[in-house]
DNA sequence: ACTGAAATGGCGCGACC
DNA sequence: GGTCGCGCCATTTCAGT
């Protein structure tokens, strides 16, 4: 792990907002040379503190008006439906978060779909066809407050 | 809304896994001049399908080693806090996610923080103070499974 | 109207203090 | 960490279809 000091946290910051800008740009906004900005950009990628530059895209525009979080418990008693379950979630282009957490359900999922049918068909033909599925609770989404919030405010 | 074709499907999900990518490249990608190229992301741009060009950062490379799923119920009685709920939300950095949903929780957010201590100052230092929030239960990530997966598959 | 070729000013990226 | 410089690339313009 890296130590990163002040001058890097506002390189991240800048970067999080807009990766496109200049180099000559950023180094400017961190009161840098162009090139020692560089090196230190290349050392947070190569630390990993940086996994990706990647444009985000709005659902909704593609398309995918539905959204909801899905809570899913596994069966208790088969361990190899665990791996099974993970290999397919990270596998279904609907599912775009996943997380194991603590608390009543074992697995939290957010997924996308053009609308409430293909939802629906997302449940029966995928999800609910998984060995290792118990249940399933869907909350839909109404309305997305925060996302794609800086880590380094 | 804007129309989309095959090839800004590819374009778009191209920059989604890098837009950090040469314009150069990427026309050559899709087989395209590099100016046409560059009216096309234009246009995606000014029609809000890609909404920003953001840098992602690992929270534990910031030392956010504790990372939770919050569902928060509010009062039924006082709808001038949620408003207040709202805002809170939006501007605490802790919360990197929100979104109103259907079902048992009003609320759902991604929380980061340092560690579980952190963690609980958030609770008892924001959260419980809040007005309008009536009970917040709590998934503690034990794992993140699939995370920042391109909405363009 | 939409395309691509060309021109140029700026920038990324590396070599070297 | 900064300076310099080469070569490449983003961006605009312009002519062709």
């Amino acid at each position: 792990m890296m130590q990163l000091d002040e001058r890097d946290r506002r390189i991240l910051k800048l970067l999080q907002e807009d990766c496109r800008m200049s180099n000559a740009d950023l180094a400017d906004a961190v009161s840098m040379s162009a090139s020692a900005l560089w090196r230190r950009v290349r050392a947070l990628e190569e630390a990993g503190v940086i996994s990706r530059y990647g444009a985000r895209v709005v659902p909704k525009a593609m398309g995918l008006k539905f959204e909801a979080l899905v809570q899913v418990n596994l069966t208790r008693h088969a361990p190899e439906h665990l791996t099974e379950f993970i290999r397919a979630v990270e596998t279904n282009p609907h599912v775009v978060e996943c997380y194991a957490t603590t608390g009543q359900a074992d697995y939290h999922l957010r997924v996308l779909a053009p609308d409430l049918e293909a939802y629906n068909q997302f449940l029966e033909g995928f999800l609910f066809q998984l060995a290792g599925v118990a249940s399933a609770q869907t909350h839909v989404i109404l309305k997305t407050v925060k996302r794609d919030t800086p880590v380094v405010p």
